[in-house]
DNA sequence: ATGAAAGCGCTAACAG
DNA sequence: CTGTTAGCGCTTTCAT
């Protein structure tokens, strides 16, 4: 038989909504009440039913996770990282990817209403759910937080790493080693950092004289960016000696390229990566990229959520937190 | 306001109970009932609200999945075969890394009785958690399933690959390739898995005249290879010719340690890797290495426990489940 | 085949 | 500070 509080107000000698009260700790009840409370619910082993809760309050106690990808190197780091932040304060949280949910926000909104989830949080970096989708949850009153990228138009709590500035430092880091002909492997128009890692490889290049040219990936894997790779080999008539790489697997994937064509890295083409995956500084040579503080990102991203469903959103909060990402320099530009 | 079964049943102008079992399929209500309710709800959008009836009926409709680690390359891949599993027949899952939850079973056990989770599957193949663990939770009538592991001497439901065969496949390779001298690298003793792989290594190398040797490795990580691969070559009086990794990433630190003692893979060292990483095929030299049905290892361990819950468990199942993995030759043996 | 009624375990007015 | 009471939305006897 599941002990119930009815049954701790049975042997405390109370009703129930006290030893409700004092099990929630609530300061309408003293001490001592909460004392015996306590001590009888350890002796029976008490649980509490939250399901029961659940449907009495509204509220799950649960968030739902979204991730880009699961099967992405860092996707393990920032949902460890989610779960730890999230038991910390007594929640639990549903994952989903966000390539078996279908298109839009239809499945969030189901989610939402089906299972009481109290709160949604997207470790979603592309336009699998967009702008419009965001904001139509919102409107439906679900706390929503974004990772990785921001609604522009409108004011959703987001937390980002500045992609611009970063992939602009990585470019220039590439000519500050000798490179005259920077190539930027982008990621698919999908991914809104893409987009900005792109304008900041321009940026650098603007007034140096230096060409532009931008190939963009298939997808975001090792054969993506050997594919693009080849292609920028075989087709292109002046062959580039650097190439800036939107992550470290598609880096990976073009170092193959280049070696299948009888090159060198980095002697003859140079590489920066992005993401600072483990096998980075293990590759050989030990790659050049920019490591990107995912663990911080998820765990700033939970807080936030947490604290806007608990009503403690500090007083100075700004919705857009801005994390500071770090080049990684080692050997694959030459030294 | 949300639409609940009692307004339906206002509107369709009949009684709860019928909505519900109408809503549910039940053949206790016509077809023309059923119909009449599904395009009321329809038409105005209902959803089950899953903490009521979890409350009522004690099934949450939801597992637990428990990972040895989900920063590990697999996982991902594992994970996102539950989630399509799982969805597909109306389920949820809260998913917990074991490193996160402590030791041994109570967290399970508070986690079943305060959540009200169904079932637990664990993808683990470690003694994180350890046989009495898993028996105590079977005695307190939790359905469990496990990967990558079984209970000697308990029935516990259980998917797995043949780790003794094909370790010793993987060394009978290495032998074919012309290796005299072949050492293991094994994993951390707290895997089941990896004395079964040590087991098939030594009955491979038993009667052939070559020495055995077995390094174990603090970790699973690159750094882990790299440090046993030097231990081994800085300190044994002979060199070895191959080695048998426990798994690529253990691998592809071993080589890191080879060349950085000016050696190469695999005129003068040989490999054989464990769990064909997307990484194993771009690497340089292309990886040898064994390739686990992962995708169908969780898959079949998903449906394996929500049959036991919805009491559909087959007549000719059997509880446990071998799957087949495959040594992928490529070029890190020679060929 | 359908309905009436009870109740899962908890929380929240409200009253005292 | 504590108790009484009602009820969240669903499922499930038990009648009919």
């Amino acid at each position: 038989m599941e002990i119930t509080i009815k049954e701790i107000a049975r042997q405390a000698e109370m009703s129930t909504s006290t030893v409700s009260l004092a099990l929630r700790n609530s300061d309408r009840v003293t001490r001592e009440s909460k004392k015996r409370v306590l001590a009888i619910a350890k002796k029976l082993g008490y649980r509490r039913n939250y399901a029961a809760a659940a449907l009495r309050t509204g509220k799950s106690n649960t968030i739902g996770i979204v991730s880009s990808d699961i099967t992405q190197p860092f996707s393990g780091k920032m949902i460890r990282a989610v779960e730890q932040e999230v038991s910390k304060r007594n929640y639990h949280f549903l994952l989903f990817d966000i390539r078996n949910t279908g298109e839009g926000d239809e499945f969030y909104l189901e989610l939402y209403r089906q299972r009481r989830i109290d709160g949604l949080l997207f470790l979603v970096s592309s336009n699998d759910i967009d702008d419009k989708g965001i904001i139509n949850l919102m409107e439906n009153d679900i706390p929503v937080v974004l990772t990785e990228r921001e609604v522009s138009g409108a004011d959703v709590p987001c937390v980002l790493i500045d992609n611009f500035a970063v992939a602009m430092q990585a470019t220039n880091h590439l000519m500050k080693c000798g490179s005259k002909k920077i190539v930027h492997i982008a990621g698919p128009d999908k991914f809104f950092i893409a987009e900005e890692r792109i304008r900041g490889y321009l940026a650098a290049l603007k007034n140096t004289g230096i060409n532009k040219s931008v190939v963009t990936a298939q997808g975001l894997g090792l054969k993506d960016g050997y594919q693009a790779m080849l292609h920028l080999l075989e087709n292109s008539n002046e062959r580039p000696d650097a190439v800036f790489a939107f992550n470290d697997m598609l880096a990976f994937g073009a170092i193959k390229a280049i070696r299948d064509k009888g090159l060198r890295v980095p002697e003859d083409i140079a590489i920066v990566g992005f993401d600072d995956i483990p096998m980075a500084s293990f590759f050989e040579p030990p790659l050049t990229t920019v490591h990107q503080p995912v663990v911080e990102m998820s765990t700033v991203g939970v807080e936030i959520l947490l604290n806007i469903l608990e009503g403690t959103v500090p007083a100075d909060y700004s919705k857009k937190t801005v994390l500071e990402p770090e080049l990684i320099v080692r050997k694959s530009c030459g030294s």
